[in-house]
DNA sequence: TAATTTTCCGTGTACGGACACGAAATTAAG
DNA sequence: CTTAATTTCGTGTCCGTACACGGAAAATTA
């Protein structure tokens, strides 16, 4: 039994081909009792349409937004979305699929809004979207949901019901994961620390989420370390962080720093540079800085948050949506890939 | 500048579609000044052949043989990679792929030979293959190589030269892997031992290469065990495992085992009827089983050879191959995951 | 009953590429 | 210079779906 193809079943049921479209496409023009018999005719044979046919007889064009933080000094973290954005470019429908980039400086709150002020709403069909500044997001995603504008989030998750799916990483877990690693084998009696460096901590509920989840697993293990300090760095400059980490560490007897984001390097150097060895130091995100330190071995672990796959799996979902009507699954968790110096190579 | 056809690059050269197509399929029968003048328009306007075009135009059925161990006894590791030729599957255009299922007993070599003797060449155009006896699969490939077979090759390496692509972990690597996760902040002056439970050790190039990676890494690091201990139990009974491992745990102060492949859980049961709670065990693959003793802590970390994936990449490159003739990586090597308790659940 | 509208359905073509077939042009042989 | 062989190339058809267009039949109105 070979696959049923329109032409077939308009045979069998002594109609057109375009008769069967029709009821196909629910497009009317069709009397009752021919489109009741079509259609149990559709389903006894399980017709399923021919995907390539059907794009090709298509041919229409898709246009998404997407709405992320562009590059700005050393927040380089935003460089691999795109990465992964055009690797979903590549594996997509290549010239089908435009997208039109809304990049913005994740510190110029004002900058975003002058970006939502001039956002094509009716010339796009789905928007990928990387929310920062809380409230203004809050408003474009319910702006997005009155044009009927579906819109996937990935890196961060705002809670809105406009949004069709998330894809990124569970923060708490993430912490949770980094606690694992931080204090295996550590030696008893010893003290930990955590450093929030994110811009604004206020917008990223992820970093909050790591720290929560961080300090959960001490709370369900038997291992605890004597003093658990956590530092907070917003916006402050390089001279500052050294500063504050100087005092930590020669306060307490710091076994290992969790950093909440993916600017532990900057520690890093800073333990590198004070020739502090027995320190632990787990971080975030398979930075070009990053790397260089974890193949120094002065980082010990990276977790990956897939900055690119969260980008390459958002825009596939969006375009399944928007093209076959395919509903995303809400929530789109990616592994918490752990990376070491001996790994490191294949990922 | 929109998207230019066979058609428009036609037009401009003053040649029939027909011509252009022979030049792209390189089907000969073109002169050779027409044929240059149009690659040069080829390449000049970049020209992309519309894949949903493409694959109605071709509509022919592709037949792919999927060659490797059953699932027997305990040795459920083989589920995992069916699982990911059904993903494939069903990424793939569906109804275009049929695949052929050719199961052998990983302990039985007559019947792999019985599967080879009756093996339908002409009728497939490329085999996904698992190879696990070495002489047999060695002629296997050759035959492949005789009647123009692509083979891509997975799990396990043997190097011919009729092995289009390798789909695998770098073994080595991931025994350095291990080492490192085991003696991670280990006590100074334990013991270490690495176990091998291949059913046949020899077989498997990649068991060897685990061990090696492992030793490896103490090689090349400041801190080593007392002591470094094999033991190797080529299918041998549970009851002989438990012996030689009891041995093993009153002569030695073992602070960790290295289970090379993915019947970590055995150790893992021993373990933890003998109470020995300060032994660190890292083994291979999340089998079910394996999974129950992560999840008791009683096994540290598991490195998954992503079977799935695996299987799935390896499918995926064959039809590549054979319908768009895109020639693979001649070796595709995937991450080595490192997977925790507290990472578990999103693998 | 004729004229008009409405409902229903068939025909034709576009989408872009692959390939079979056969025609025209070129070359080789006599 | 003719004829045959060969090379080179154009035409036409098919793949399965979507949809525009228009025609025929049925229903409504005059």
């Amino acid at each position: 039994m070979t696959k049923v193809r329109i032409k077939d079943i308009a045979e069998i049921a002594n109609v057109s081909m375009g008769t069967v479209d029709r009821v196909i496409h629910k497009r009317g023009e069709v009397s009752p009792k021919t489109r009741e018999k079509i259609q149990k005719l559709l389903e006894d044979f399980d017709y399923k349409p021919d995907i390539a046919a059907r794009s090709l007889a298509m041919k229409r064009d898709i246009h998404l937004a997407v709405v992320m933080p562009k590059v700005v000094n050393d927040h380089t973290f935003w460089e691999l979305p795109q990465q992964g954005i055009q690797q979903a470019l590549d594996a997509l429908d290549h010239d089908q699929v435009t997208i039109h980039r809304f990049y913005f400086d994740q510190l110029d709150r004002l900058g975003f809004s002058a970006i939502l002020e001039n956002f094509p709403y009716g010339k796009m069909e789905g928007v990928l979207f990387a929310p920062v500044f809380r409230e203004e997001s809050t408003e474009f995603l319910e702006r997005c949901a009155e044009e009927n504008l579906p819109v996937v989030l990935f890196n961060s998750l705002l809670d809105t019901p406009a949004v069709r799916s998330y894809v990124g990483q569970d923060a708490y877990h993430s912490g949770y994961v980094a606690a694992k690693l931080i204090s295996y084998g550590m030696e008893q009696g010893r003290d930990l620390a955590i450093v929030n460096m994110s811009a604004r901590k206020d917008h990223y509920a992820h970093i909050i989420e790591r720290e929560r989840g961080f300090r959960a697993y001490f709370a369900s293990s038997e291992s605890h370390p004597k003093h658990m300090i956590s530092i907070d760095l917003n916006g402050a400059d390089d001279l500052l962080l050294k500063e504050k980490l100087s005092e930590i560490c020669s306060s307490y007897d710091i076994a290992g720093l969790f950093v909440t984001n993916s600017r532990v390097h900057k520690v890093a150097r800073f333990l590198s540079e004070t020739k502090r060895e027995r320190v632990r130091l787990v971080g975030y995100d398979l930075l070009p800085e990053n790397i260089e330190f974890l193949k120094q071995d002065r980082i010990d672990f990276l977790l990956s948050q897939k900055p690119e796959e969260q980008a390459f799996q958002g825009l596939n979902s969006l375009y399944n949506l928007v093209v076959f009507n395919r509903e995303p699954a809400p929530r789109q968790w990616l592994p918490i890939d752990i990376i070491t110096r001996e790994n490191l190579a294949y990922y």
